[in-house]
DNA sequence: ACATTAACTGTTA
DNA sequence: TAACAGTTAATGT
């Protein structure tokens, strides 16, 4: 979801800074508020029972964070964490609400935005199922492309660490390594001086 | 701080 | 049982 800065800002949004470690919500909050990043990176993680990380998305700016939480009475089953320095727009969830009456246009976009959501969700939920971690991995660079204008081959880096592909598809960094190695000796992708282009 | 390699272990197709 | 993912640890960029 992406909602116009001036919107937010006439509409009362409140503008928070955070620093890298530092939790926007945590699991077990009350979704309070309609978030939105201005600048900065966050990741929206879960921990599991032995403390292993999940990474469900890694967002920049104009995204919005736990967007899908707000039409409903639960706590967020995630966490969002900064991953560099952030600074976020802040809209109390009753105003963001009231945004939605106002204005028809964001009200639709926001249908639209969940159903995007729930449609690469069904397609990673797909990919991470597979037991093979070239399928998982692909399906994951394959929806980070889907954000990028341009789909010709190598067109696209992921600007991502080893360790945050293995914390988004559940496999180990060696096990990444291995694999993105296994990819490129495919054509699949390609990696310049550890960069990967896909 | 991140990426790679190697040697070993355990699981599973 | 051979292949392959995870573990550990050392080394490279």
């Amino acid at each position: 979801m992406k909602i116009e800065e001036n919107i937010l800002l006439s509409s009362g949004a409140d503008i928070k800074s955070y620093n890298p470690k530092e939790f926007i919500f945590r699991e077990e909050d009350s979704p309070h508020c309609y978030f939105q990043i201005a600048s900065g990176t966050v990741k929206i993680n879960h921990y599991n029972e032995d403390g292993g990380e999940f990474i469900h998305n890694i967002l920049g700016e104009k995204q919005s964070l736990g967007d899908s939480m707000l039409f409903l009475d639960k706590k967020y089953p995630m966490n969002a964490v900064a991953l560099t320095p952030c600074t976020v727009f802040c809209l109390p969830k009753k105003t963001f609400l009231n945004l939605l009456d106002q204005y028809p246009d964001i009200s639709k976009q926001m249908n639209s935005c969940l159903s995007h959501h729930l449609y690469f969700k069904t397609l990673m939920i797909q990919n991470m199922a597979s037991n093979n971690p070239a399928v998982r991995i692909k399906g994951l660079i394959d929806y980070l492309k889907s954000f990028h204008d341009c789909d010709d081959q190598f067109s696209f880096q992921i600007k991502l660490t080893r360790q945050h592909i293995a914390d988004l598809t559940g496999l180990r960094v060696e096990t990444v390594i291995r694999t993105l190695k296994k990819m490129e000796k495919e054509n699949i992708l390609k990696i310049e001086n550890r960069h990967i282009f896909y």
